[in-house]
DNA sequence: ATCGAGAACTTAGGCCACCTAAGCTTAGGT
DNA sequence: ACCTAAGCTTAGGTGGCCTAAGTTCTCGAT
């Protein structure tokens, strides 16, 4: 019970600095592995894009932004040659976004940076105290998007 | 000790993901209480700002941003009457940016509202899990400005 | 069978929040 | 009196979103 209550900074703060920090990190130590054009906002497509491809509306509905914008970061991992798109057989209208070979490739290595990273901020608070902290903004995530649905027109 | 690990996001997309909730939040009831004019990114200066009043290197280094940047934020907050630019009597090259009497009655509201909005993250998670989890983050955060000291020029 | 509502996606245009590079003014040691 | 450096501003550019307005296709109702 670590309710040792030092003055802190409030909510909003902590989650933009440390947002911040992790994105700086995340994305320089993808650079430095070689995935030179990696930018930050790709990981709203590879956290969500499933192995039998997803569709836009799916991604831009998980990643809370609307379809235009993930149309244009599809189109920008396209030209990366991450991911490409093909017509969805059950739906003419929807294309389904898949991962090629190097996208699988890119996204082995981001996961092993994120999972370096983690390590890192476990061992500087305390593994057991840091997995407690996620989980708990896990919960409050799963929370807010239940009571709210998100600020997302893709619903 | 709520280490019940469930599946979960990795640390960036939590600390991403609520960010962005908790702006649009805090965002939606600035103006709801009638500062129709007021941006998230204010929060740089107002988060930071001393009562006699900061340079504009302190507050940029605090926010870790550019000193372009925090300009720019402050000539946006001084157009609407909510900071204002002084000499500094004891270095003819410096400004001390304070706030106006319009600024302090918009802090008080800024942070009653943010008071409120930690208050129902409390109540979704618990409020002593939730303290704690702040406290985590707020250490985390102390331990790598330490040893990175963030990506800001204006140190 | 065809027609209209609506879903899936794209295109166009704009805004905000940053950034880097390059200036300008004042301070302060030598 | 310099010269370097500090404090700040101006100029110009980019990424990451947004809203509004298309296009193409689906599907249920007539």
């Amino acid at each position: 019970m670590s309710t040792a209550s030092t003055q802190r900074l409030h909510i909003g703060q902590l989650l933009a600095q440390l947002t911040r920090l992790f994105q700086t990190e995340l994305f320089e130590r993808l650079v430095a592995a070689g995935l030179e054009d990696a930018r930050v906002s790709h990981t709203h497509v590879t956290a969500y894009i499933k192995a039998e491809g997803s569709r836009l509306t799916e991604l831009a509905s998980q990643a809370r932004m609307t379809l235009p914008a993930m149309s244009e970061l599809v189109d920008d991992l396209e030209r990366l040659g991450i991911v490409e798109r093909r017509p969805d057989p059950s739906d003419g209208r929807a294309k389904l976004i898949c991962l090629t070979k190097a996208g699988w490739e890119a996204m082995r290595t981001a996961r092993r940076i994120i999972a370096e990273i983690e390590a890192e901020y476990a061992d500087h608070v305390g593994s057991e105290r840091f997995e407690d902290a996620a989980q708990t903004l896990n919960a409050l995530l799963a929370a807010l998007t239940a009571t709210k649905g998100g600020p997302s027109k893709a619903e």
